[in-house]
DNA sequence: CATGAATGAGAATTCATTCAT
DNA sequence: TATGAATGAATTCTCATTCAT
């Protein structure tokens, strides 16, 4: 795959390797999804949008249902390609935490559309249980990173020690959510987001450390 | 069912009254709604369980898009009528706040399905500016209810003068919204999101309080 | 059903009742049936044929699935009613038998198409078990018949004794198949086939009767 | 399979000859219509189980309606087939007759699903002139056999002298489609079917010896 | 010869909505 | 007001066939 570089290119019409052309079909669908939601995505918009019949988009997905699960594993994909971008270890596990919430304010600018997405999917993993299995993973694979975090700042005694780490955990997740729910469902709030993502982070941090405990 | 009660009618069918009426098929459609998604709404379906034909619906109705907005606006009383029973004025701020946290749990644990239909509807709104104006009177409903405690509070001193409060405004209602986005995605959470809410209410006592900065 | 003759009707478009309706439907599939085959049947042809949207099609049948198993009941109560016109009863059983074949001479005649229809639904029998039961059931009926005759003509002494009844059904039923099978699938023998009709009919008499064991 | 045998081939890859591999591919196709029907045979189903690209396939057979053919073809080759395995000139024109019976019961038992095909085939017929050629000639085929044992036994003394070839041919052919029909179309049916196919003969010699006219 | 990808011409079916009574 | 029947506009998906390599 991804063919050889430098190979000698002579043909007129540039194929796209199959890898990149389905991706590319996903990355339509997903702008479709978060233009017109689940309910409004066509098969036939997608392939027009890519400039191919809407049989060649079949001869790719076998199905919608299976051009959806795709859309949910290239959301996966790129949540984690989020994490996977480390500017080195911080110093601290509250100084990580608060780059996990800078970073969540960053994904939100950089990446309008994706947590309408997650929405979307959210709904329907309710009903589908291919697509519910893929999305509670993501799910874990936060959880597990906060986790980390947390179970780290106890070590290090940045965090109190008392901490009942599992209803702290939810609770940030919870939070999380909830900064993402208000970025997808009202529009507009970007702005003032930043802000409140720095309020609840400090709130959360306040309460970790149990100053006032 | 067939109502009826010790209310004078002497008609021989007792028809429901108009009104009951369209509340019944609202309550059908938000039920299939909380079911399949507001996808998976058909027409059909809200007669078929109502027991009436698809065309005395639209009698009623107008057009699907009608019923969803009845739907919507019925989400609207609901959670008005949520707030309308109150029981006795708190004997301050931070009470009160803490009320509005514990009932937002109690709706959670009566209501299920009432943030999955939100949720549905929010996606909704985004393209559908009729839908669209509704949730937003909603929103701006809780946040007046809760910028009021705010204000109360500062009056009062249990609240740091200091606080921005619209900044904290936005950061309660971010985090309400997670307790109902994950309520609603995150079947068979329900048990544990108590304590979380409860948590999570701390904490933004705490920062309120100031105590700690 | 059928109304009520003599009421005053006085609407413009005189729909046909209900019933008659399908029957026009499953009518006008079997005759696209008999011509293009079951593979050729477009439910889009029957709608078009009879005039109407397809859809209105669906609304009475279901599916395509739905409108061919009524076709396949259709030809049971054509196949009943071919043998309850009975005119009078027979002298005795190798009169009965002779009838019989008689009838199914004159049903390939007067209607042409039947065994083609018969057939491709025989075929399809193989791998659908709903037409399954129907086709069998039609078979069981002809062979009660055909059994009756027979027992009949040995306890009147015109057929032997010593006849193996089961076989012999089995035998006569393989035979009228025969004639059934050719009729459909040599087009253009028909005429022909009348006389064949006679001579089988007669070797089997001759054979029950035993004149010559 | 790659067969191989001792012939004579050098070649690094011994790739099917030619002709076994649309063999093979007939063969396949076969199978699948025995199985579902000429109606559900799928070009892309053959080529999958052979193995290949359904593109491959239609380099070898222009079309799904050659391929047909090409079975159809090959249905009249195992037909001839059968028929050559001859063991010995039959002693008179009654015993070859009751060896065609024998051999048909035979070929029932041992190609099951070819007279299924051949239904299939025959309906198809009906409606496509090239197949119907090809299948008149596989009747004629069995008649020319039938008809030269009736003249054999005319010559010989052994069937009545009076006999009207003709009519007794088209009765022999009919009663042979109703056995063959019977074996397609009643599964289930074929361990009774032996001895019914012998009644059959016996009967059919009884009317043709004309020893009891 | 062989093949993966692409395609176009349907096919059935769905569903909100309209019509006539 | 109520309804059964009718409808048209979509929409997904199928499948034989073609194309470029």
């Amino acid at each position: 795959m991804e063919s050889g570089g430098g190979v000698t290119e002579r043909r007129k019409r540039v194929r796209l390797p199959a890898l990149e052309r389905r991706r590319q079909f996903v990355q339509i669908a997903f702008d479709l999804i978060a233009e017109k939601g689940l309910e409004g995505l066509r098969f036939q918009d997608v392939a027009a949008q890519a400039g191919v019949n809407s049989a060649t988009l079949l001869h790719q997905f076998a199905s919608k249902e299976d051009l959806i699960k795709a859309v949910v594993r290239f959301l996966v994909e790129e949540m984690r390609a989020e994490r996977n971008a480390p500017s080195g270890r911080a110093a601290n596990a509250a100084e990580e935490l608060r780059r996990e919430f800078e970073e969540l304010g960053r994904f939100i600018d950089e990446r309008p559309g994706f947590f309408v997405v997650l929405t979307e999917i959210g709904l329907r993993a309710r009903r589908d249980d291919a697509v519910g299995e893929i999305v509670a993973a993501m799910d874990q694979f936060r959880e597990q990173r906060l986790g980390d975090i947390l179970r780290r700042g106890i070590a290090e005694g940045v965090f109190r020690q008392d901490m009942d780490v599992e209803t702290t955990l939810l609770s940030l997740m919870v939070q999380i959510k909830g900064i993402a729910h208000h970025a997808a469902l009202s529009p507009g709030a970007g702005e003032r987001l930043s802000s409140v993502i720095g309020e609840i982070c400090e709130q959360v941090l306040l309460r970790l450390s149990g100053r006032s405990g």
